[in-house]
DNA sequence: CAGTGGTCTAGACCACATC
DNA sequence: ATGTGGTCTAGACCACTGG
């Protein structure tokens, strides 16, 4: 059934509402962008008040798990362009505007074994399969970017077969689009590092240039990881953001 | 008076009892720790009902303005070490351990004309002044970072008088304590550079070796920056963590 | 116009901390 | 026992959206 209602002991009533609306977003029986039905006709489901409903609504809102829109509706949050941009991508010119990467050149696209890190990283066994996508990232019209994107292939099955030039600038938006995996967090972690010379061919730079390197794991909703995403960036005109709240 | 309690056209009736409660903590007539009235004496002070106070509570809270404690009260967040650290320390060992730096080496603290960045950055005068301290952070050990700490000479009256060894290692706690200035947010901006000389001697390095450069802005909750921090840190089986919900 | 989320109220009861 | 925040309800009215 679709009706996993429970309130396991002393947790309250807003939170079981809650993890079942949750729920319905997990399991894809609510997909990104569906509007949910209203306050009202929730409370009315799960016999709670329209303000238990509420709680539970502003929560997942909180998360950035659906967006409230005043004479609408709530809405499942899905992955526009400047969601993907102003959420996941930090990187900014020092003058403070925020320069997207326009161009990416794919330089491969294959399916192999993944390597210790990534099987690690992925919750993978070694002998699973990965899908690797390489590219250089431009900004400001110049190769400023190395990326080693890696997904578990088992729930990208075709990925590494579409054709080079087929693959977007913005993965998540297809990730969702077309797998069905939407990304809703991430985890960072960022170093700096000598630039290989592989590095400094591609970013026109000399060997042992400092890169920052910038290790990312994305995550489902449920906890899953589904990306490593391995970027070496010139910090040269530019920087990473962080906001500390 | 204390009571601006207005409201600006239009504005929630929660907002207008928020911001008067920001009021007093802003202006200092609720100091860091202090424990606010409770939600019915505020309701009824502001005439206005207990759940529209407990809404404007719970927005400052989420602001991690004020802290809740069921059963004790409502209290002004303050600088606990472990809030300095959780919150504005960033750097991880690679295993995931959270290591703090436990030394601090204080190099020098003097009084000085700020730098162009310096003055930017704290929206000073070049003829202001500024308080300078340098020091050397160590972790697991060995000398991690290097850190360059610029304040305004004029909010930190007595600073570089201090002898070196009375500068504690959390600077923010001491800032709150001793001058009444309390750091909320901070934004950081992250670069890979090279070790200078000076920065290969400190650290035990080569010259030439890529650092992680973070450079810290701090701010009152007025949004008034308080704080130019530029550390450099070596990322050797250590990251720099960031977490994008 | 009807339907949606947003605000606000008044009151009840619960859970926790302190004396 | 008292006072605090936390949950939950029922209902009123407002503001915005779209047919």
């Amino acid at each position: 059934m679709n009706d996993p209602f429970h309130r396991p002991e002393k947790q309250p009533l807003y939170a079981a509402v809650r993890d079942a609306v949750l729920e319905r977003i997990g399991s894809g029986l609510l997909a990104p962008g569906d509007m949910l039905p209203s306050e009202f006709a929730l409370a009315d489901e799960f016999q709670v008040s329209q303000g238990t409903v509420r709680k539970a609504l502003d929560d997942l809102a909180a998360r950035n798990l659906v967006v409230r829109r005043q004479g609408k509706g709530t809405f499942v949050a899905a992955h526009t362009p400047e969601r993907a941009l102003f959420h996941f991508f930090h990187i900014v010119a020092d003058d403070g505007a925020r320069e997207l990467p326009t161009k990416s050149r794919v330089l491969s696209c294959r399916r192999r074994r993944p390597d210790r890190e990534e099987a690690a990283a992925l919750h993978l066994a070694r002998a699973d399969r990965v899908v690797e996508i390489r590219r250089i990232r431009e900004m400001d019209g110049k190769a400023a970017i190395t990326e080693t994107v890696c997904v578990p292939a088992q729930w990208f099955p075709d990925l590494d077969k579409r054709a080079i030039e087929e693959v977007p600038n913005e993965l998540y938006q297809m990730y969702e689009e077309r797998y069905g995996i939407t990304v809703h967090r991430a985890s960072e972690k960022l170093r700096a590092v000598s630039a290989s010379s592989e590095n400094a061919d591609q970013l026109g730079i000399k060997p042992g240039s400092p890169l920052l390197e910038i290790s990312r794991v994305a995550e489902t909703l449920d906890g899953r990881p589904v990306e490593l995403r391995r970027s070496r960036c010139l910090t040269d005109g530019r920087h990473y953001q962080s906001v500390i709240v």
